[in-house]
DNA sequence: ATTGCAAGATTGTCTGACAATAGTATGATG
DNA sequence: CATCATACTATTGTCAGACAATCTTGCAAT
C-alpha cells in the first residue's frame, strides 16, 4: 500500500533555490529595493554559488529582481510608472479573462468559482487577511483555467506577483475591502448569466479600483514629506 | 574631443551568450525541437559551463528553450494550441498598444511611423524579404516606444520572439504580403487622424488575419500525411 | 568640502570533479 | 524473433576552489 506516492517530486536543487527567493520576495520577507549578496544567500540557503545564480537568472527574467553587472542583485522595486503600465495590463488580461472565462468555462467551474467567492465573502466579513488571500488566489486559479488560454493565465500570473512588489495591494486595505467584494459578486452574477461583455466590463472596473486604491497609498508611501529627506530612518 | 563616448559597452560575456543563442533560435538557426548539448554550446561559443547555463535559464524563463531535468534543453516547439493563446494575446496587445499609440504619440512619432510604412511597402513591391523584415521591426519599435506603456512592449516582444518559432509568420507568406500591407496602410491611416478606435480594431484584425496565414501553413507543416509516420528522415 | 587613490568586498568566469539520472546497447529468456 | 532485464555510457546537476575585473568605501591631500 502507497502512501506517499512520491507526490513530492525530488525537484531540482535549484528550482527550490527559485521557488524559496521568490516565496520571500512576493511575501515581502525580502522587501523591494533590498540589495542580494550571493554569499550571504548561498550561506541562508545552503547551496553553491552556481545554483543560487542560476535561480536568480531566473528572478531576473521574471523581473522579480534587477541585476546590473558587477554590482549584483537586488529585490526589484516598482515605480510610479511602472505601477500604472502594471495595471493597464493587467486591466486588459484580467477583463479578457474573465470574458473568456464567461464564455468557455463549464456549469461546474462557474459553480467552484461561485464557492468560492462565498468563501472570500465570509473570509472579508470575518476581517481575516489570511483566509482572503487564500480564497483571492484560488478565485484567479479557477478563473484562469476556465479561461482556456494558458498563456495569458502565465503572463497575469507573472504579473500579480510583480503586483505584489507594490506591498499594498488593494485587498490588503480595510477600506477598499467591502467595494472589492461587492464587484467581486456583480462579476461572479454576470458570468453566471452568461453575459461576457459585461463581465469584461466589471472586471476592467475592478482592476482600476484597485489601481486607484494602490497607487493612493503607493504616493502617501513614496513622498510622505514635501522636503525629500531620503536620510529618514525607514521603519520596518 | 570626444568620438566613441564609450558606447561600446562591454557586455558582460553571459549576455553575450544569451544574445547569440536568442538571435540563433529566432532566426531559424536552431530549428524548434532540437536538443541542445551544453558542451556542445560551450565549445561553439568559447565559454565554460556556468556562464552557459546561466543564459539557458534565462531563454528557458523566457519560453525560448524548455529544459527538462535531467534531459537538458530543447529550442522550444510551439503546439497549434500554443500557437492559438500567442494570437490570442499578440491581439490584445498589439491592438492596445495601436489604440495607445493613437491616442497619446507625438506628431513626430506618427510622422516617423508614415515613412517606415513607405520603407516597409517599399520593400513588399521589390519583394525584398530581408528589407521587409527589417523594416516591419522598426515599424513595431516606433508604435510600442510611441504607445507608451513599457510593459505592454517588453511582454509582446518577447511574444514577438515566440511567434518567430512559428517559422511560418505572415509576412514570409508571399501571397499573404500584399493583404497583409493593405492593412498596415489603413492601419496607418487612422493612426493619422488621430482615430484610436479604428486603429485598435484594424490592428487587431490584422493579428487575426496573420493568424489565420500562419496556422493554415502550421497544419500543412504538422500533418503532412494521413498515415502518422515519425521515422520519416527529416530533411535539414 | 572636493578630489584622488588605495584597500577591501563582490561579482564574473574558469577549471575540474563527482553523483544522479536518462538513453542505449547488450544479453538472456520465452 | 520479440521482449524484457541489465550494464554501460553520455549528459546533466551540483559542488569546491580559484582568480581577474570591477565596484565601493575609507582615508589622505589639496
Amino acid at each position: 500500500m502507497v502512501t506517499s506516492l512520491k507526490l513530492l517530486k525530488p525537484e531540482t536543487l535549484r528550482a527550490q533555490v527559485e521557488n524559496n527567493l521568490r516565496q520571500a520576495i512576493v511575501s515581502g520577507q525580502l522587501k523591494a529595493g533590498e540589495k542580494l549578496v550571493e554569499r550571504e544567500l548561498c550561506e541562508m540557503l545552503g547551496v553553491s554559488r552556481p545554483s543560487l545564480r542560476e535561480a536568480l537568472r531566473t528572478l531576473e527574467a521574471e523581473k522579480l529582481i534587477v541585476i546590473v553587472p558587477h554590482r549584483g542583485p537586488e529585490v526589484a522595486a516598482i515605480s510610479l510608472e511602472d505601477a500604472r503600465d502594471l495595471y493597464a495590463l493587467r486591466g486588459l488580461l484580467e477583463s479578457f479573462a474573465a470574458h473568456e472565462f464567461t464564455r468557455l468555462a463549464s456549469d461546474e467551474q462557474v459553480k467552484n468559482l461561485g464557492k468560492t467567492v462565498r468563501r472570500l465573502r465570509e473570509a472579508g466579513h470575518k476581517n481575516s487577511q489570511s483566509a482572503v488571500l487564500e480564497a483571492k488566489a484560488e478565485f484567479y486559479r479557477i478563473l484562469l483555467e476556465g479561461s482556456g488560454n494558458a498563456l495569458v493565465s502565465e503572463i497575469l500570473g507573472g504579473l500579480l506577483a510583480r503586483v505584489s512588489l507594490l506591498r499594498a495591494t488593494s485587498l490588503m486595505l480595510p477600506d477598499r475591502l467591502p467595494r472589492s467584494l461587492e464587484e467581486i459578486d456583480a462579476l461572479l452574477t454576470c458570468i453566471q448569466n452568461r453575459d461576457a461583455k459585461g463581465a469584461q466590463e466589471i472586471s476592467h472596473n475592478h482592476v482600476l479600483n484597485a489601481e486607484r486604491a494602490a497607487l493612493g497609498v503607493f504616493k502617501l508611501d513614496h513622498q510622505p514629506t514635501p522636503t525629500e529627506n531620503e536620510n529618514e530612518p525607514r521603519r520596518v
